[in-house]
Order: C-alpha cells, then sequence, then structure tokens
RNA sequence: GUCCCCAUCGUCUAGUCUGGUCCAGGACACCGGCCUUUCACGCCGGCAACGCGGGUUCGAAUCCCACUGGGGACGCCA
C-alpha cells in the first residue's frame, strides 16, 4: 500500500459530537496503525452557518480526546480559489455545464416528480444548449449555476467499499449535480474532491449518509483525471427509536464537550466509541492506545448501524449504560497517580484542592483514591459522594442518616463513647479499631454493623464506602473522633 | 416515490466470506447467590436473540430467492 493519509473533515456548524468524534477516532486509528497521516480539514465553505466557536469547540474536543493530527488544520475556504479554477477546468472539458433553470422552476418540477412518484433529479434541460444560447443567456444577465454532466452511458459507477464490499450505482440513476452556486462559490461535492486530491488523501472513511456522494464525487474524479481513492462507509449512529442521532433531537447528551463536563476519562470515551461499530473479532473490550492502534482494521467495522443507548431523563444511566461501565473500569485500573491528576482538577474546581496532597499529604491522597474508586462511575463522583473525604464541610447523605443513625435513638450516646475509646488509643490503626469498635459493640450488646454503619454515615457522609476499620485509619484520630463527638447533633436537628 | 445500504439477546457484538465443532459465545443492563460492618469490586448462577417464508443441501444463523422491517440519500448544506 503506499502511503496512507486519511483525513477528517468536519463543517464547523456546531460543536464536535459522538459521531463525527468516531468518524475521526476511525481514521486516525487507520492512520496511525499504517504509519500514515491524518489530516485535519475544516470544511467551512458554508460561510453562513460556520462560527469560530464552532471550530474551537472542534479542535478542544479532538485534543481532548487525544486524537492528534499529522496536518492541518487545513480551511477549506482558504483553496476557494483552486476550487473555482477546477470548475473552469471541468466546464472547459466539457464534463460540466451552465444552467440557467430558475430555483422556482426546478422545485417546481421536484414537487412534481414527487407527486407523480417518479425518480426526482435534474430532467437536463440546459444540458443540450448550444453554445449560441448559452452565450445570448450570459449576455441577458441570467444568473446561472454549473451542473457536472454525468456520462450518459449505461453500466454503473461501481468501487469496492473496505466495509461494505462492492457497491454499484447506474449513471442513469445519477442527476446532472450543481458543483457551483449561482454566485460562484463551489459547492461541497466539489471541493471535498479538490482537497482530497490536493492532500492526496488515499482512504476516505466516512458514514454511510455519505454513500450517494461518493458515486458522484468517483465522476468527479474521473473528469479531473485523479486517481480514486479507497471508500469505507462505517454504519451510522441512530438512538433507541433508530433516528440518526442529532444535536437538535438529542441535545448536549451527543456532545463529546458533554463527557468531559461529567467526568469522563477521555481515552475511555474513546474505547466507548470505537466499539460502537467494530470489534477486534475476540472477547476483548478494554484497549491501551497501542492496543488498539494495532488491532484496529477497516473489514471489522460492521455494516449495521448501532444503537446509542441512552434513554432520556432515566434516573440511573445520565448516557449509555455500557459507557458509563467502560469510563468506571478505567476509574478503577488506571494506574492511581494518573487518576490523582483528573482528580485533582475536579478538586480544584471546586475549590477543595490541598497542595499538600502533592506533598506531605500525597501517601494519603493516593490511598484515599485507591480506596474510594472502586464504587465511582466518573471524576465527578469523587467530589460528590467523596467530599467528606477532602473537606469538613459537607452534606451527610439523607437517606445514610436515616438508615443508619436516626433509626438507633442509642447512637446519639454511642457514638460519642466511640469516640472516647478511640481517643485513648496512642494510635487508631485499622486493626486496633476493629478491636475497639469490636469490643464496645458486645458491651453495648448491639451488633458490630449498627456503630460502624453509623460511623461510616457521620464521617463519609454516605451509605456506602470502604471498609470503615480501614477508613478509621486512613482518616486518623483526630477527625474520626471530631466527627463521632458531633454526632448528637443530628439527632438535635431532627427535634 | 426512486436509488443505495442493512437485518443475531433490551443494548454493543462473536459466529456469516471458507455450511456441520452453535439446541448460538462474550460484554453491558437486569435478576438471584456467595463474600461482607454497608456499598462496590470479585466470583458463581439466571433471564434473553439467528425478522418471516420458501428453496439448495445429508445438514443453514451461515448459500439463493421473495417478503417484511429498519436506515440513508434524493439541497444553489456539508
Amino acid at each position: 500500500m503506499s502511503e496512507v493519509r486519511v483525513r477528517f473533515p468536519p463543517s464547523p456548524t456546531g460543536y464536535l459530537h459522538i459521531g463525527g468524534a468516531r468518524t475521526a477516532i476511525y481514521n486516525w486509528l487507520f492512520a496511525r496503525k499504517h504509519g500514515g497521516k491524518f489530516i485535519l480539514r475544516i470544511e467551512d465553505t458554508d460561510a453562513d452557518r460556520s462560527t469560530q466557536e464552532s471550530i474551537d469547540g472542534i479542535l478542544d474536543g479532538m485534543k481532548w480526546l487525544g486524537i492528534d493530527w499529522d496536518e492541518g488544520p487545513y480551511f477549506q475556504t482558504e483553496f476557494a480559489g483552486e476550487h473555482v479554477e477546477k470548475a473552469q477546468q471541468l466546464l472547459a472539458d466539457g464534463h460540466a455545464y451552465k444552467c440557467f433553470c430558475t430555483k422556482e422552476d426546478l422545485d417546481a418540477k421536484r414537487e412534481a416528480a414527487m407527486a407523480a412518484k417518479k425518480q426526482l433529479g435534474y430532467d437536463g434541460t440546459c444540458r443540450n444548449l448550444t453554445s449560441d444560447e448559452v452565450a445570448h443567456k450570459e449576455a441577458a444577465g441570467i444568473p446561472y449555476v454549473v451542473r457536472f454532466k454525468v456520462p450518459h452511458k449505461d453500466g454503473v459507477v461501481s468501487y469496492d467499499d473496505k466495509v461494505l464490499g462492492l457497491i454499484k450505482r447506474k449513471y442513469s440513476e445519477i442527476e446532472d449535480f450543481v458543483i457551483v452556486r449561482s454566485n460562484g462559490k463551489p459547492l461541497y461535492l466539489l471541493c471535498n474532491v479538490v482537497d482530497d486530491i490536493r492532500d492526496r488523501i488515499s482512504h476516505i472513511i466516512r458514514g454511510q449518509d455519505h454513500m450517494t456522494n461518493t458515486t458522484r464525487q468517483i465522476l468527479i474524479y474521473e473528469a479531473l483525471g485523479a486517481k480514486i481513492p479507497v471508500f469505507a462507509h462505517m454504519p451510522l449512529t441512530l438512538d433507541l427509536k433508530k433516528a440518526k442521532i442529532s444535536k437538535r433531537s438529542h441535545g448536549e447528551i451527543v456532545a463529546v464537550q458533554f463527557y468531559q463536563q461529567h467526568g469522563f476519562l477521555p481515552w475511555a470515551l474513546v474505547n466507548f466509541l470505537v466499539l460502537l461499530g467494530w470489534n477486534p473479532g475476540d472477547d476483548r473490550e478494554i484497549f491501551s492506545k497501542e492496543e488498539l492502534i494495532e488491532t484496529f482494521s477497516l473489514e471489522r467495522i460492521n455494516k449495521a448501524a448501532s444503537i446509542f443507548n441512552y434513554r432520556k431523563g432515566d434516573p440511573k444511566f445520565f448516557t449509555d449504560p455500557k459507557a458509563i461501565n467502560i469510563n468506571a473500569q478505567y476509574l478503577r485500573t488506571i494506574p492511581v497517580e494518573e487518576l490523582a491528576g483528573y482528580v485533582k482538577e475536579e478538586l480544584q474546581a471546586n475549590d477543595l484542592w490541598d497542595d499538600a496532597y502533592e506533598g506531605d499529604k500525597k501517601e494519603w491522597f493516593l490511598k484515599t483514591l485507591e480506596m474510594i474508586r472502586e464504587r465511582f462511575h466518573t471524576i465527578k463522583d469523587f467530589v460528590a459522594d467523596g467530599r467528606a473525604y477532602f473537606t469538613d464541610d459537607f452534606q451527610i447523605n439523607e437517606k445514610a442518616l436515616k438508615k443508619n443513625v436516626l433509626k438507633h435513638p442509642g447512637l446519639k450516646e454511642w457514638l460519642p463513647m466511640l469516640a472516647d475509646r478511640f481517643d485513648q488509643l496512642p494510635e487508631l490503626t485499622t486493626e486496633e479499631a476493629e478491636r475497639v469498635a469490636r469490643e464496645f459493640a458486645e458491651e453495648i450488646e448491639v451488633k458490630v454493623g449498627i456503630p460502624i454503619n453509623a460511623a461510616r454515615a457521620v464521617i463519609t457522609g454516605q451509605l456506602k464506602g470502604p471498609s470503615m476499620f480501614e477508613l478509621f485509619e486512613l482518616f486518623g484520630k483526630e477527625r474520626v473522633v471530631s466527627r463521632l463527638r458531633n454526632a448528637p447533633k443530628y439527632f438535635e436537628d431532627q427535634s
């Protein structure tokens, strides 16, 4: 295979959404796997809808995901001159012609065709205009568009899709499509090809929604005398109702940024996305970057569309459960030092960061993360459910309070008593804490779970958490004693 | 409507090219159990699918044909 060069050409008309990100990821993986180049090209020819904000959003999203590009970002508008030039060339070579039909006429014809239930498409009215007629209309100042002259011949345009196999389409079913607007600006179908030729793109990996574009663009490649790249059409991502996912109907949930804001690890999102429409052929689901690059192949991309399993308003899963699961798996398996970096950002954003976590308290900090990360799903959980580990200013979980504290009125006295016992210990170790707690429970004749669960509630604010005996040591005598002694206030607050 | 593509558990999917090893495997989710001071992790178990109908064949999830279903495209958007 000659040099592999692939590209990701988003149009900056909105944020980077997960479908686009997945396309970028597949291209990027393919480039990395074959030692090729991954090119980022912003297709901003639609001036009305393109925004700088959107460009920034796309770039930021790519960077966050760790999808790095080798060339670009190029901007399509910078090559406008070349696009016009190529359009003229097609015109001069007889591969295109000027069409003076008005928009109104065409709309009327389209409606008529629709009503007659016939194939839609341009009828070729201006295709056979003589040069005199063209000159006359031009002289009269009638605006025109440039249409590509699809060869009138039997047979099919075909290409060997790396995902779908041989795809064919009859010439007779391809209409003479517009390549230049009446204002002189070339359209996507042309610009895209011209840019891909200039960028020496070898493989075009894009969504199946581009399939009809592909047959038309192949015609342009041929007319321009350029080598036709290899095409691979990826399956689309749909929602549970099998509708294409979009910002309009799904909102933030399909934005990459959403996952950044909701505590996802970037690589976990990449890992989830890549599995939506591709599989390695074995049972592996979690991949390091190197493993994924090594394993990825176009041939193992699925043909059928995949569904992004998101239920709006689901009380338990704010996005696809598999995505959350994969994120949670990463959360509890990546090196704790790496996790610390993400948690640091989150703590800083919530004014809970202490520089000592990278100094004197580093060991404590890492140990804490190690203990609590097991039951968390996103980085956000560290400041939500994990708040009490990092500050005295926390709210006790209401359920935990009711179920593990208030339910047993005796705890109002027992907890401070337990605090006293701990206080007398020279050192509050896991072993000592367990011994003392068990002895105490026996004395007051309750199951050890009662004071222990209550202690968890008042110390961590949570209903659930790591082994309480280990937590006593983790929190340290001072904080444990103070929070236990503080327990009676919860009873008073109620009355 | 026309053209193109697709079709295995609720979801992501393996298996389809090269028919038998598949009364269909894994993962998520869900349910039950073990572990346990709680929850989680982990482990064990369960629920759950080859869209329908024909054909070819000794044998079909796998090949063929219809049907049905789903998606996409049909812009002077990209």
